[in-house]
DNA sequence: CCTTTAGTTAACGTATTCGTTAACTAGTAG
DNA sequence: CTACTAGTTAACGAATACGTTAACTAAAGG
């Protein structure tokens, strides 16, 4: 029941403190550290909140090789498209909508006034 | 805390029911029981979903005057817009992203390989 | 080996969310 | 006035969500 991709999406950004890591990411990548200090949250706290965004094909998750040890995350572009999509369709038949409403009311009318 | 214009707005698309609200209204405008049987969920439930979409201005409460006596709903497109807008920017920043990531392996490097 | 650092998982408390049914309100029709 | 329709508010329960601290794991450094 939880089967539409962008639902997970919605969902995440439905979050003050995810919108923030997302926000953060928008500039650079950053480690798992430095967005729960950024972001005062406690490091457990930031987890959840990754794996939720990662599950949500919103942030990414890569090896940082400047050393090898650590791991970065960044934004997943595609994800980001496919919301804004979304939203241009609903914007898009803002016209029709209009002209929907129109009719409706012409439709409900007893005649012509 | 709730301040952020666009908290709202993503809080109330998070929700299936919602969402399913909004997919009606781009159609045609509907009436409260109209959403209710169609989304299967009950009109009190309907009522606060309803609520939800009005605080956060996706949704727009107004008379049907073609009979006069009952109310419809139907989007709001600015909210859309400026949602829109705000994934659109993180989407915009995607290229800077790319060059910032290369700059953070770089600066990590101990040299160049 | 021991320690430190980074991050995760576990366990838990509290708050919010979403749905239901039942009761109330407003408007229209008979 | 009474009855019906449409919608709301009230009250409640179950599930989910978010945050915390504490305990564990893994990798790097001394």
């Amino acid at each position: 029941m939880r089967s539409d991709p962008l639902d997970r999406a919605f969902v995440a950004l439905a979050d003050r403190t995810r919108r923030g890591v997302v926000e953060l990411l928008r500039q650079k990548p950053h480690r798992a550290g430095e967005l729960a200090s950024r972001l005062d949250v406690s490091p457990p706290a930031l987890t959840r909140h990754l794996r939720i965004l990662r599950d949500s094909r919103l942030v990414d998750e890569l090896v940082d090789d400047g050393d090898g040890r650590a791991r970065v995350y960044r934004l997943r572009r595609e994800t980001f498209t496919r919301l804004r999509t979304w939203v241009d369709e609903v914007e898009a038949l803002w016209q029709d909508q209009l002209t929907a409403f129109a009719e409706h009311v012409g439709r409900s009318r007893k005649g012509p006034p």
